[in-house]
DNA sequence: GCCAATTGCTTGAAACTTAAAGAAATCTGG
DNA sequence: CCAGATTTCTTTAAGTTTCAAGCAATTGGC
């Protein structure tokens, strides 16, 4: 009987529903919450996602980044950045320049208006993110972040073990 | 001393760095699955993530649902399930009728084509997720999907009290 | 120095997405 | 019954996004 369920257990495909539900709720959340920040940002300030997350890439860098080093942080493609960029540019939040030592290179940066206008943003940005997971206890959040950390890992881990 | 420093602690504005990181690790998590999953979809089936997601949802109710349902149930605007159906009756995989109840109601269901496909796809759907999530223990999987449980709540809630 | 490979960015096509406005059908309270 | 409100879906405009192809600049091997 223990031998015969056992050999069966081995036969079935193995049950991966779990990790499915998993992944689907981890999706509903961050839908949800991007919905909400998204939705929140054009109401306020007129300001799409996407503008305020490039924005953000570069009021963490003074200095500036290329297209390249942007891509690479949000996770989109090169061409998507060029686009985001160029509307930026003409809109006057960012400063784009050519780089002299790789003329292939164009290093990005917020001008003067650009920043303050995004750190305006960005203050209020941080109180809707504390308010969004305002239910969760600071053990919560812990607990969350070490665990997102470990799913990071993998699915990382996944990736790189599919691609080369 | 002690004093000083609780005064200083109550005047000066909160912190929610710890917030912030929270959401910038899960949406970095997600966007990261998200692209992993987009990529293998394109590669192995050359289908597009939203039809694959969309095909998803029809596949749960043999019966069919409404533009409405779908829409809600995958969290985008209406416009924008419209387009995807319209391509998706187009290349054979669904079935659109007009409700005889209520005719500004359209029903829309997997066609026998679409569900064998549909099936098709999500059975090594299951698997790379699986892999994907592959690191973490079944102890950490309970966790995470209570704690992003607790997350959903506490972001609907957020919502619901700036909304109405 | 030269040629091939690589890197950084742009372009183009197709698809996806939203918000807002509009059309059609249904519902509701007189 | 009927006018107004609501619901369901489509349309439109603007923007975002990807992929693939392509161009320009740089790098590396010889």
């Amino acid at each position: 009987m223990t031998l015969d369920s056992e050999t069966k257990a081995v036969e079935l495909p193995e049950h991966h529903g779990d990790e499915l539900r998993l992944w689907l709720r981890l999706l509903t959340c961050t839908t949800l919450i991007e919905g909400e920040v998204r939705s929140r940002l054009r109401e306020r300030f007129d300001v799409t996602l996407p503008r305020f997350d490039l924005m953000a890439q570069l009021d963490k860098v003074p200095e500036g980044m290329t297209l390249s080093d942007v891509s690479k942080r949000m996770m989109v493609s090169n061409g998507n950045v060029t686009g985001l960029v160029e509307r930026l540019v003409e809109s006057g939040h960012l400063d784009r320049r050519t780089s002299e030592v790789d003329r292939r290179v164009q290093v990005i940066r917020l001008t003067k208006a650009g920043r303050a206008e995004f750190r305006k943003m960005a203050a209020e940005h941080e109180l809707w993110i504390a308010d969004i997971f305002g239910d969760l206890t600071p053990k919560d959040v812990r607990e969350l972040m070490r665990l997102l950390a470990k799913t990071k890992a993998s699915a990382q881990k996944s990736a790189r073990s599919r691609g080369g």
